[in-house]
DNA sequence: TTCTTCATGTGCGCAATCGCACATCGCCGC
DNA sequence: GCGGCGATGTGCGATTGCGCACATGAAGAA
């Protein structure tokens, strides 16, 4: 059963009973509808109207017909409505991705966002991949660093997330603490896994230190910060999430170099709805209240 | 929300996750798929895939066209199937209209029809006016004499209806019966009002008789029948009705000429279909137990 | 009856739409 | 790393399908 259009003009043509005045429902010609109707009954190889002069008289299948497609018609403008609507109402689902280190401080927002606009349905999703937006996998992500300029992509800045070097107090029970860059020699250090880490504090990291002095390396930054809260060396910790463990004792503070700027990615073409933008503008307001910075 | 096509396209998109696998499925080219999905997000100035070079991944408002557009063309296989196989099926409405003369007659039949295929409604209609196949008011009409030839109408010869002059008893009580043609003078007739009537018995009563002796007319069948019955004169009845009322006395036997000749008239494109050609078929088998022109 | 109106049906010319070709871009495998 | 493959996107020529005009027929009104 292909061709959907020749089945609304037969529609049309059941429901008024005439040729001409589905064409003007239509806003085609009458000739059209003709047409479509012998198409439509030739290949259904049944008729589906009478003819005769005075207009088309549906048969017992162009009845059937009558009642399948108004409900088709029905369904298609509620459709129509929905989708028209829908970019200008807050509701539906919210697909937000944010590395994990990050997860904790945007859960209240989501929260909060959830219970301002009860029609939304929120997925806050935090894997070890990237999730891309060009594939329509979420509306918006929460992504760290100067990552790669995907095309189509509409970036942000939205806050700078200060980072020092911490170390457990058994490390420092155990090993002493340098206090400056100098004394670092003999000190072991934890630090990401990954060689080709864009984080600019793991690259100083690096440069800074002898090789054999990083003894615990991990791929996952949750494992890296439990790695120094154990003692298992001197490491970079986010400043607001040492705050709140009186455990951590602060190595050397949090320098602006180290920072790292924490972006808002979203897909052009969702950035401009409503739903997107209600976030975003709620995403800002929670974040002018982070003391990240201080 | 017109262009139904359109909306069948995006929903082999959505459903494939590819223009070139909906291009396929839709036996077009797939440039004709991306004109389409582009014509319809600017008609709803809403986005309902995601591009990428992968294939096209379905929004949430494409999502919902899917599940939309899934059922319409179920319901459109269901429909197409069931149009196509009811020609061949004997299932349904079967409308049916005579002349009242004969609706006592035809009743034993359309019941034996309705049981032998428990799956058909039947309609019978008799009325005073005349149901217009070509309007598609009834599927076969049983009609007598020579009426206009309708173009569009296959017409067949079902039966010749003897009919003969008749009187009641309590005629025959008050002025005697003649015993021929010649003896007519001083007798009171029972006749058609219609000056126009086609049925040639009663063409032949008006040439036989004086106008004067015409002393009761009627426009309804039944009403002359019914006048014949209570003694109003002498008039034509069936032989086949006149037979159950054994107050009915024969005055003159049924000659040829007055025979009245039943017609099975359908509409060309109805008669093709099985459902009638069953209906044709059952209604001969029992036409040919009729004693009508014993 | 005759005229008017409103319907269907058809030939013809044109335009919107389709198919084809090619360009381009990602992804996967060698 | 790089070449092939399969996807999307676009310009151009061909064709389907459209609108227009007119013929035709039936029903109702004067």
């Amino acid at each position: 059963m292909d061709n959907w259009d020749e089945i609304r003009t037969a529609f049309q043509v059941a429901r008024l009973g005439t040729v001409s005045g589905a064409a003007d429902v239509l806003g085609v010609h009458h000739a059209t509808v003709i047409r479509h109707i012998d198409s439509l009954e030739k290949r259904l190889s049944a008729k589906l109207f009478q003819r005769h002069a005075r207009g088309y008289t549906p048969t017992e299948a162009g009845r059937d017909l009558l009642a399948v497609a108004q409900t088709t018609e029905e369904q298609f403008a509620h459709l129509s409505s929905r989708i028209k609507g829908q970019g200008e109402t807050v509701a539906g689902e919210l697909v937000v991705t944010s590395i994990s280190g990050v997860a904790d401080l945007l859960t209240p927002v989501m929260v909060s966002f959830q219970k301002k606009y009860p029609g939304v349905m929120v997925r806050f999703l935090t894997d070890m991949r990237v999730f891309r937006l060009d594939y329509g996998e979420a509306h918006v992500a929460i992504r760290a660093g100067a990552g790669p300029e995907e095309p189509d992509n509409v970036v942000q800045p939205l806050v700078r997330v200060r980072t020092a070097l911490y170390a457990a107090k058994s490390y420092a029970d155990e090993h002493g603490l340098p206090t400056s860059e100098a004394e670092f020699a003999g000190h072991r250090f934890v630090c990401t896994d990954a060689e080709a880490t864009r984080a600019p504090f793991y690259r100083w990291l690096r440069a800074s230190v002898q090789p054999e002095q990083i003894t615990y390396a991990a791929s996952e930054p949750a494992a890296l910060e439990a790695a120094v809260r154990m003692g298992a060396g001197i490491g970079f910790v986010m400043a607001f999430r040492a705050a709140e463990d009186p455990d951590l004792i602060e190595v050397l503070p949090a320098r602006p170099e180290w920072e790292s700027p924490l972006r808002i990615v979203t897909h052009v073409d969702l950035h401009r709805t409503r739903k997107v933008q209600a976030f975003l503008a709620h995403l800002k307001d929670a974040a002018k209240d982070w003391k990240l910075c201080s």
